[in-house]
RNA sequence: GAGCUCGUAGCUCAGUCGGUAGAGCAACGCACUUUUAAUGCGUGGGUCCUGGGUUCGAUUCCCAGCGAGCUCACCA
């Protein structure tokens, strides 16, 4: 580390790097490879939490036998009194406390213990005992050394509050505040859920390409960027969808992706620039079956991630497991009385502007005008309407489905009429994949396919007000010295 | 992209109706062998985001910039 943010930093380090001298001087080393522990702070709790004070400590005419455990973990809290101490370890999102004294430890071993920071990665080995207050706690017998902080940590009772720093050094923030580190452990069992759900259902997981020559399947500005050694312009995928449906036309009847999707678009709460996509597409099923099976997903995922189907979000008590139905115009016509003889594009507008952010509860809104949705199939008996649903909770969309169009010519005419609309100036209009047609005209049986926001999902999950909450490292603007300095300059 | 708000010690925050700043934690020293936001005594630590303007004097007022948060727009 050649740079510091202040002569506060530096200084610190200095001084750490003499301790980390001492420490070496007491036989330790300084950066050793690997600690075998007996549990980690977590299993520890759960076997001995229950232990009594009597059952860990027997009593003065009887002491208990010892038991005797090893751990390692990060010092979030230590305390020294005269010749001995206590101290707090971290390891997995869980605490266990430590009591350290010199008549324990040896003279070296409580040189090492004075030597000792908060922030740094310790082995103890020892036996268990429950103080007077009652705390199960590590009598240490042996200190190992294991690495040093040489930065400050946080402050102790608020941690690390700062937003932008949160996000910024997301590794503070993991250690130094543990609700951050719940939700991403959350994150991970939410995806292990949903892919418990799929595997169950027969779905194959695949993978399709990041880096697509047409950027297709959605209706968004893409990023580019260039292969060398074929000379050739990519985009960074905006959707899986049209790599999925040829995969259906390939025979695979059932497949899902959970993947990163780019769109060079605004960042907002909502919105990142690369956010993860859930699309899963069936062979032989339709919007109505999507439905179905799109309630069943929400609310047995709700279940294994949280026990239950209730979460709180912004202020609202939202029921994962209680839906509704409306179709569009029943959606727009509740809030708008006047609306009755709106096109399909207005009424599209219409609930985007004043039903869209209405909808806490779980509501499902179905049946789209055709003209903006270009990948859809239509209703067998209306084709200004296609068999499309959006679901909506919390007040945004979640999720996306649709009976895919299947029939090759109408669906190049429906690119031809994206074409035309581009080039009155529309850049998000969907461009033309004469190899996505070809694909069809070898034949896409019925199909219902699907995609779910897992940003999203995971915010209403954890009741996290923002996207950025819940992926690990947001975008932010660069942080640039001399940048500053530089637009400082032309005032 | 637009509007509003914010930027003070490593961290969490006060404060200055314009006279170059404080607390707690963290750090350093001393005391303390069952504490747990340990305690007591003492010490050090700041380009008050950056640059300009107004002023005798700016961290404070004004302008511009940088970064962030919120709202809106675009979107999922």
């Amino acid at each position: 580390m050649s740079e510091f943010e202040s002569e506060f930093e530096r200084g610190l380090f200095a001084l750490r790097q003499e301790k980390l001298d001492a420490i070496a001087a007491l036989g330790q080393q300084r950066y050793p490879n690997q600690y075998r522990a007996t549990h980690t702070i977590p299993q520890l709790r759960q076997a001995f939490d229950p232990l009594t004070a009597e059952q860990l400590n027997g009593t003065p005419e009887q002491p208990a036998p010892r038991i005797e455990v090893s751990i390692a973990g990060r010092i979030m809290a230590i305390r020294a009194q005269g010749k001995a101490g206590f101290a707090t370890l971290q390891q997995n999102g869980q605490r266990l406390q430590i009591y350290v004294r010199q008549d324990a430890v040896g003279e070296d071993g409580y040189a090492l213990y004075k030597l000792l920071d908060m922030g740094d990665h310790i082995g103890v080995s020892g036996y268990l005992f429950r103080t007077r207050t009652g705390e199960l706690t590590i009598h240490v017998e042996k200190l190992t050394f294991l690495s040093k902080a040489m930065l400050a940590m946080p402050e102790k009772y608020h941690g690390l509050a700062d937003v932008e720093l949160r996000y910024r050094q997301r590794y503070v923030d993991l250690f130094a505040n543990l609700d951050s580190r719940e939700v991403f452990v959350k994150r991970a069992r939410i995806l292990r859920a949903i892919r418990s759900f799929f595997d169950a259902r027969d779905y194959l997981e695949v993978e399709t390409p990041m880096m697509q020559p047409i950027a297709g399947g959605a209706a968004a500005r893409p990023f580019a960027t260039h292969h060398n050694a074929l000379d050739m312009d990519l985009y960074l995928r905006i959707a899986p969808e049209l790599y999925l449906k040829r995969l259906v036309v390939g025979g695979l009847d059932r497949v899902y992706e959970i993947n990163r999707n780019f769109r060079n678009e605004g960042i907002s709460t909502q919105h990142n620039p690369e956010f993860t996509m859930l699309e899963f597409y069936q062979a032989y099923a339709n919007y109505h079956d999507l439905m179905d099976l799109t309630e069943q997903l929400i609310a047995q995922v709700a279940k294994e991630v949280n026990g239950t189907t209730v979460v709180e979000f912004n202020g609202h008590t939202i029921d994962l497991a209680n839906w509704q139905r409306l179709t569009m115009r029943e959606a727009v016509l509740r809030a708008c009385p006047q609306a009755q003889q709106a096109t399909g594009r207005q009424l599209y507008e219409l609930f985007e502007q004043h039903v869209e952010h209405t909808l806490i509860q779980p509501t499902i809104i179905y049946d789209y005008p055709t003209e903006v949705s270009p990948l859809s199939k239509a209703k067998p008996d209306d084709p200004e309407h296609v068999e499309r649903f959006e679901f909506f909770i919390g007040g945004f969309e979640v999720g996306n489905a649709f009976s895919e169009l299947n029939d090759p010519v109408e669906q190049r005419r429906r690119f031809q009429d994206q074409l035309a609309a581009r080039e009155a100036g529309d850049d998000e209009a969907h461009q033309m994949d004469e190899d996505y047609v070809r694909a069809l005209s070898y034949g896409l049986p019925p199909t219902g396919g699907e995609g779910i926001g897992i940003d999203r999902l995971t915010m209403l999950l954890t009741g996290s007000r923002s996207i950025r909450d819940v992926i690990l490292f947001p975008l932010l603007r660069r942080q640039d010295k001399s940048a500053q300095d530089e637009g400082g300059a032309t005032a």
